[in-house]
Order: structure tokens, then C-alpha cells, then sequence
DNA sequence: CCTACATCCTCTAGTGACTAGAGGATCAAG
DNA sequence: CTTGATCCTCTAGTCACTAGAGGATGTAGG
């Protein structure tokens, strides 16, 4: 079976560059592969999942710590509730706010692209929007 | 008026701490402000916006190039259609997947957060949705 | 079996985007 | 007119990668 792949492969599926992987081993996001005789990592389905989500994590801004609270949540499910609890709600949090001002901006960037297919843009707000209007959702509450 | 305020007041107003002001004008995504006669740097309103701007862009993971780019949106609105259009578009499509991604990583801390005030959770789903499930946003055109 | 070339290994150093600190000038309060 | 906060520039450190040197191992063709 094909559940155990060398890094390039891997690296290939993920999108995520062979250096970054080891990278990612040797600070912790990543668990020590299985090696082979001639001391090549080979990776298992479950690290290549771990791997997208590690990188979708990224993109979407998440820091490192935050990600390995992530992966920690997925690692073990049957943890303590109260703790469980406060990481995912903190995180509930950020994500919320995160998706707000993507919105936000999603419209502003959407109202150009209407005005600019009518000939003329007539003002850019992207500024104002994430400028200030999202402001007060750090703020309230 | 207070429409001319020294980089301490902008670091406080914004959460952007002094160094990093100052680095933002030296990399270009913040025009260098007027000096008073003793050359420390007195920042306007508008620049203050800028600021909060690039801040919520960054935390929302794109990066110096990108935020560069809508800035020039907003810099020069009366610009050529087709190119303000095309930034403007593909940045669209940028956040579109930001805003898919983080909806369903959402959904699923979500579900956790619901799961454990029952007093158990389940299974932790969160690697799986940003695993794979978003996978096929890259590739679905 | 042997060459060739890709892929792997470790290790060191460089990049992008900050962030902290030294050393010194300037301002505002008492 | 001193004292403490804030500013200046400049250099160096951090985080999260990313590239490259130098060497071992694997796979494919002759």
C-alpha cells in the first residue's frame, strides 16, 4: 500500500516545500515519522492530512502556537472538557473576527470590480473598511 | 487640531507597536510623514487608517506584496480600469477561499465547543476539514 | 555490475516581517 | 534647569520559513 511515502512525495501533495516539513518536525506541529532502514522519513495518510491543515492554517494567518492549540484539540479528543472548551472558544473568537473583516473587505473589493466593469471607480473604501469599521469589533466586548 | 500626532500616539491608537511603523515606511507601505523641526515624524489621520489597515490585513494572512496592492487600489482610484479590475479580482478570489476555509473550520471548532458542554467530545474533526474538504477549493478552478 | 541522476540526509546560512536594544537628542513638567 | 518620557538612527535578534553545500542512498538503463 501507498501508506507510506517518502517527503518529496509529501511535499508534492501538499504543496508544502521538503525543507518546511522537516521544519515543521523539528519544532513540534509535526510528529517523527517512521523511518526507513537507510534512515528516510516515510510519512503515513494522517501526516499528510496534518500537513494540509497545518498549511491552510498558515495561510489563513493563524500563528504556529495557535495551530499546535488546534492540533491539540485534534490529538486528544478525549481531554479534559474545560480545557478542550477555552481553547476552541478563544479560537471561535479570533476566527469569528477574522471572518468579519474578510467580509468587510470582500465587499469593498467587490464594489470595485462592479464600478470598474461600469467604466469608472469611483472611490476605493478598501482603507476605510478594514480601517476602521471592523475597529470595534475588537473593542466591543 | 490634533490632525499632526507624534509616532507614540499612532502606536497606541493603532496596536502597531513604534519599530514597526517605522519599518512599514521603510519598506514602502506607508509614505513618509512630515517631521517637525526637531525631525521626529507627525503623523496625519489618513496615515493612522493606513496603518489599521495593514494591520487587519496582516493578521488576516496576506502578505506586504498583497496589502501593497490594494493600497495602490485605494491610492489611485481613477486608474485604468483593466488593471485596478484585475487586482481587485484576484484578490477577490483570495478572500473568497480565506472566507470559505475559515467558515468551515468554523463550523467544525464550533461543533466542539457544543459537543463539550455535553460533557464529551467526540471525535475532533478540525484537521479533516481544513485536511481535505478545502483541498478541492484549490483545485476546483 | 556499474554508471547516472534523482532524492534523501544533516547542517549552515539567508529571507521576510517584524521586534528589541544601544546610544544619543529633544520635549514637557515640576 | 533637571528629570523622565519620547523621539531619533542603527545594529542585531526572532519567527517562520527557504536555499544551498556536501554527502549518502535509491532506481533505471546499458
Amino acid at each position: 500500500m501507498s501508506s507510506s511515502v517518502p517527503i518529496g512525495t509529501v511535499s508534492r501533495e501538499t504543496g508544502i516545500k521538503v525543507p518546511t516539513i522537516r521544519y515543521y518536525e523539528e519544532v513540534g506541529l509535526l510528529p517523527s515519522p517512521a523511518r526507513t532502514d537507510s534512515n528516510r522519513r516515510s510519512y503515513d495518510a494522517a501526516a499528510v492530512q496534518r500537513l494540509r491543515f497545518i498549511r491552510h492554517a498558515r495561510e489563513l494567518g493563524f500563528e504556529v502556537e495557535a495551530i499546535r492549540q488546534l492540533l491539540t484539540l485534534s490529538d486528544q479528543p478525549d481531554r479534559s472538557c474545560a480545557e478542550v472548551d477555552g481553547i476552541a472558544r478563544s479560537h471561535l473568537k479570533e476566527i469569528d473576527e477574522k471572518i468579519a473583516r474578510l467580509t468587510a473587505l470582500r465587499q469593498e473589493v467587490q464594489r470595485m470590480v462592479d464600478e470598474g466593469a461600469h467604466g469608472r471607480v469611483a472611490e476605493c473604501r478598501v482603507i476605510e473598511v478594514l480601517g476602521d469599521h471592523t475597529a470595534c469589533l475588537h473593542d466591543a466586548h
